[in-house]
DNA sequence: CTTGCCATGTAACAAACGTTACATGTAACG
DNA sequence: CGTTACATGTAACGTTTGTTACATGGCAAG
């Protein structure tokens, strides 16, 4: 419906996508987008506002596009070859700098959390790893999905830091054969333990 | 020998610890450690210098306490094991807020390479934990030395979110498990390959 | 005593910040 | 046509930013 405003969003996220959150101000923004600080608060209200809104929609475009290659995936494989589905879909251009941009976004939250931390209800990307790491798995153990995640997140850390895509996939291929080579775990020892909440 | 501006880095530490680097400045930083913005100018010539400065120390600091480490532990265990002296080594309240904000530092340079990867010439604590898993091990190849890293980078992530001690710890030790139970690697694909530099 | 260096205080600068007041346009609806 | 709602421009507000000019203390050396 109201197209103006979500153009603006669609700019906006671009705009973030591109120069981080770390140092945003209203005016080299807006001349960004095309707009005025003016009107930037017309339409958010605030500049926290604003970050709100277009975070929470571009957050949206994550949960959707990655909910999207679940289903399509749904039952095939084994849980860590689902892992490595999803560490192709993350690594993708398309999907690239918004992942990019929810670490950054989780890293402010650690630092500044009455600033950024509402933002970060649920982090996307956490908690569709997590879910994808617990699902239909043979060794579903609490130990198990915070590992994985973990390995996801840190591979993930070292591709945006040196941009090594051979290095990195060689890395979580390195840790799928691990896992999967190791015994089934004994099932007494199971648990349905989660983190916060997908 | 210079003891006034000694004590102001000492002082500038601890403030940058507690309160991040996303968001410094120079009046509300001086109020913190009793001093004033025009005497931190003249110490450190600009912000910027400042800060370089004071990263420079710390890093140093941080630098000397994991070498110590390193030394006193020196050949004994195998390598999955140095992995998880090094995460007790990290998780410990005296070394935890340094390298938070080292991490902090590390998204920052990867958002801002201009501003922020000049203080980040070699991270200390990737470095390490690289010569690390490295060090004297049976499969050293660079997928499981970047493995390696990441695991660590990853659970110290969801440490500084969550601030689960007993999960994350417990995911290190699921892994050192998988990684000691996995065939030593077929000595054919030894590789010497390396990050950056330590 | 004076000279000079290091340290510090006061005060201001121009720029950029988020935000707001006021005016004006544009377009739809009665 | 008039009215009403949304959209936009201009300009300023008070604050905070990094930085600088100018002055003054303390203290050691000549």
């Amino acid at each position: 419906m109201a197209t103006r405003k979500d153009e603006l969003t669609q700019a906006l996220i671009a705009y973030l996508l591109e120069h981080g959150l770390a140092d945003v101000s209203l005016r080299p923004l807006a001349a960004g987008v095309g707009s005025s600080a003016r009107l930037l608060v017309y339409h958010y209200g605030s500049k926290e506002g604003l970050l709100a809104e277009v975070l929470d929609a571009m957050q949206a475009h994550v949960h959707q596009a990655a909910t999207k290659l679940f289903e399509q995936t749904s039952s095939k494989g084994d849980s860590p070859k689902l892992l490595r589905r999803f560490w192709d879909w993350a690594i993708a251009d398309a999907n690239f700098p918004y992942l990019k941009l929810l670490y950054e976004l989780q890293i402010l939250a650690i630092q500044d959390p009455d600033t950024y931390a509402p933002f970060l209800q649920r982090d996307a990307a956490k908690s569709l790893s997590l879910t994808l790491s617990l699902m239909s798995s043979p060794m579903r153990s609490a130990s198990m999905a915070t590992l994985c995640i973990a390995v996801f997140d840190g591979l993930f850390l070292d591709l945006m830091t040196t941009g090594d895509h051979a290095r990195t996939t060689a890395a979580m291929d390195q840790f799928i054969k691990l896992a999967m080579a190791s015994p089934p775990s004994t099932p007494a020892t199971r648990k349905k333990t989660r983190k916060p909440k997908p």
